[in-house]
DNA sequence: TAGATTGTTAATCGATTAACAATC
DNA sequence: TAGATTGTTAATCGATTAACAATC
């Protein structure tokens, strides 16, 4: 499914690695290592190598990688520079964030209009992107060849849309419903899950305050 | 740094579970077995088990587990009982829109304010949640002895941002940002890197569109 | 040349999965 | 009892890290 050899957590830290690079503007040097990345963000030398080595061969012993062209090839390798046309289904607060969200355009991803089934809700954020009726949905995506839906409808319509999505062409899903979708086995599923995250982050925080307190009464 | 022998995947994953069995309603079993959840999630039985194992020790074979107390067991076990307050900076769409998304309430998490340079931002989404300047950060923080922070600010002001939480005494840094940030080693961070799912999920549909391409070629 | 850095091959680590014994 | 399910121990798999040879 993935390019021979690629890992899922590579393809993660691909678009850090590029964040960092950019990060450096005006104090960009020509050169950077493998070494100086990895340092910078607290990696392992060997993995930055390794992950490098998929989208670049330009590396030279004691000299590194051109900055530019590996800026460019990261973004090249991430597909950064054809853009992919996507639509959004839920145009709550989160789906309008989304879909009013410039970031976007920098990953290839042209967000072109909402849909929801409130048909009388208005893009009211300063973009003239429109929001459609659900029924429009399936022209809408045959039409214009879309490839890739955002689902941002309350967990328990998520199924749905997801149904809807499929039965429009669609390929790929970004779900940030917290639910497991079912979906036959040639669509992509993407799941952006918020709860997660947060089980991860909270579940920390609460340990390292009752690591504390055993010290305290201790 | 966490509960001893339980993975950061697990964690991950207990939302999930919970979600499902809040998803069934009122089809609920009064008893669910480890292998019914692992066949309608798609995932492996064993490790469902395994999962299960670390929040509560009520299955029984045969059996399964009442499926009331493995939600509670699992809420609680997840902290979605004791809430957690937080605060936002970054005031912009996605900022606003976490701030106003209800179903963090669900999860423990309960956003008290957002925070922004721009002081002039009114939380015009209909909530009585207050924007306020950054200057107010630090008070706010230590008098009401937050712990959580949320980074929803460009990338380019993030690390700024990230200490004067920390100066602020938050300890734990929900990152939205799509950069790597320098925390002192006390500090959990958690990033939500959505430039990440995105890499994964134009991968995997590039990969299928070029799969088929060549198909169609030979 | 010497040394920093690359890329590769081998070892380690952790998570997933398979096999199985225990039990209601 | 028989069989479904639990929980555990062992095997497998994949990703990370360590060791090292190649090179500019």
């Amino acid at each position: 499914m993935l390019t021979p050899g690629i890992s899922k957590q590579t393809l993660r830290r691909l678009p850090f690695y590029l964040s960092y690079l950019k990060s450096l503007r005006k104090d960009m040097p020509d050169f950077i290592s493998a070494t100086a990345i990895a340092d910078a963000l607290k990696l392992n030398q060997v993995q930055v190598r390794k992950d490098l080595a998929f989208v670049s061969s330009s590396g030279r012993p004691k000299v590194g990688y051109r900055t530019q062209d590996l800026i460019s090839e990261i973004e090249s390798f991430l597909g950064y520079n054809e853009t992919d046309n996507a639509i959004i289904v839920g145009a709550g607060r989160l789906g309008k964030a989304l879909m009013n969200y410039e970031g976007f355009k920098e990953y290839g991803l042209n967000i072109l209009a909402a849909f929801d089934t409130n048909a009388d809700l208005v893009n009211t954020e300063g973009s003239d992107k429109p929001i459609m009726p659900m029924n429009k949905l399936r022209d809408f995506c045959v039409g214009l060849k879309i490839r890739i839906g955002i689902i941002t409808v309350p967990s328990e319509y998520a199924q749905d849309v997801c149904d809807a999505l499929v039965g429009s062409g669609v390929l790929a899903i970004w779900n940030f419903a917290p639910v497991h979708l079912r979906v036959p086995e040639y669509i992509i599923v993407q799941n952006e899950n918020m709860a997660s995250s947060l089980a991860v982050l909270s579940n920390h925080l609460n340990q390292k305050l009752s690591d504390k307190n055993i010290l305290k009464v201790g």
